[in-house]
DNA sequence: ATCAGCATGTAAGGCGTTACATGATTCA
DNA sequence: TGAATCATGTAACGCCTTACATGCTGAT
């Protein structure tokens, strides 16, 4: 049945901590979390309606004070989302599912695979191009964890250590693995 | 656009090395490859009608000769494609684009980074879940491995290795990492 | 004879992206 | 005053999975 959306956990997850708007939602998506997971406006704000009907969150005016009280005089208003007892239970329950779904969708490698079908020249450029997005990840997650590091003590923290810390080591795995297959590539063409 | 779609190339791709039929194009994929790209009767067999319509591959009898003239009189018969030179062009284009989309979706990093909200021991068993699935690919990937390390000297597998490689690699690293976030998270629940 | 595996396909529906539409606020 | 960013939302469409429908073939 098609049951994998699990964008409304991630909503539930950061409502957990705080207060947030759809956009702010987006935003921290965007940030931390977007190596292992996406969203979009288009998914965000509909799953806002649809958790708001389940009761598991609710509109709340939130910290955002200074501009929220002008907002409602206007037309357009800033809506920030609050988690209920119910959808932290929801959350719960989902963290307690042993199973998940864990994908891997690499065209890097897809194009790899088939590599045989070009000249080597292209493969070794298609590894260059994703060692160099890589590197520039690579750092950016070096950031988040250096600054987690100074904070590990605090509660919560060390899970967002832990997750970022899977990401740093498996980019640096896959580093390495480009360093040996722009080798093994290179000997073969100079054969 | 949401052009994503690749699973034309991964035909392709396959056709590219032999004749096959859905069916054997759908065990091809379930095999090295499915660690990075899955696919699905429901997706492989309207495919296969897409690409014969733009001329990139063409019904052939292929090699299954002994069974093919009694399906041919019968209903039901078994149907191989064949790779076209159009087939091989769009290949060979799709290769040299630099772009590629590489996704993860894992959800258990998701159920890691949301770990504040259940017990320790909750995480714990997520990762632990998380251990015995990649041990047992590893150890598939890992016989994929040595049975391609045999053939290095033949043209196209060495790409096959290298792909099976990345897998072996990154697997290994997220091991590593697990025993980490193990060890760091019992230290927490003692404290 | 029966069951697993071979083999092809369609239909419905879920999930997600992109593009579009709209408007406020902030800063140079 | 104009651009960037904040902010919310909808519509169309694309991709893929699941479930269903059907029947053959080979082994026990």
């Amino acid at each position: 049945m098609a049951r994998e959306k699990k964008i409304d956990m991630v909503v539930l997850g950061l409502l957990s901590h705080e207060s947030l708007t759809g956009y702010d939602i987006k935003k921290e998506i965007d940030g931390a979390i977007s190596f292992f997971w996406k969203g979009s406006f288009g998914n965000i704000y509909p799953t806002l309606k649809e958790l708001e009907a389940q009761g598991l969150v609710v509109r709340s005016a939130g910290k955002s004070g200074t501009a929220g009280q002008k907002a409602e005089e206007s037309g357009r208003e800033k809506i920030a989302y609050s988690i209920t007892d119910s959808g932290r239970k929801a959350l719960k329950e989902w963290l307690s599912e042993e199973k998940a779904s864990n994908e891997l969708r690499y065209e890097t490698l897809l194009k790899l695979f088939f590599g045989g079908n070009a000249d080597k020249s292209i493969t070794l450029k298609n590894i260059e191009v994703f060692e160099q997005k890589i590197t520039a990840d690579l750092k950016m997650l070096k950031f988040y964890q250096s600054n987690l590091e100074k904070v590990l003590d605090e509660e919560d923290h060390v899970y967002f250590y832990l997750t970022v810390s899977f990401g740093v080591e498996t980019y640096e795995a896959y580093l390495k693995w480009c360093g040996k297959a722009r080798k093994l590539l290179k000997e073969r063409i100079e054969r």
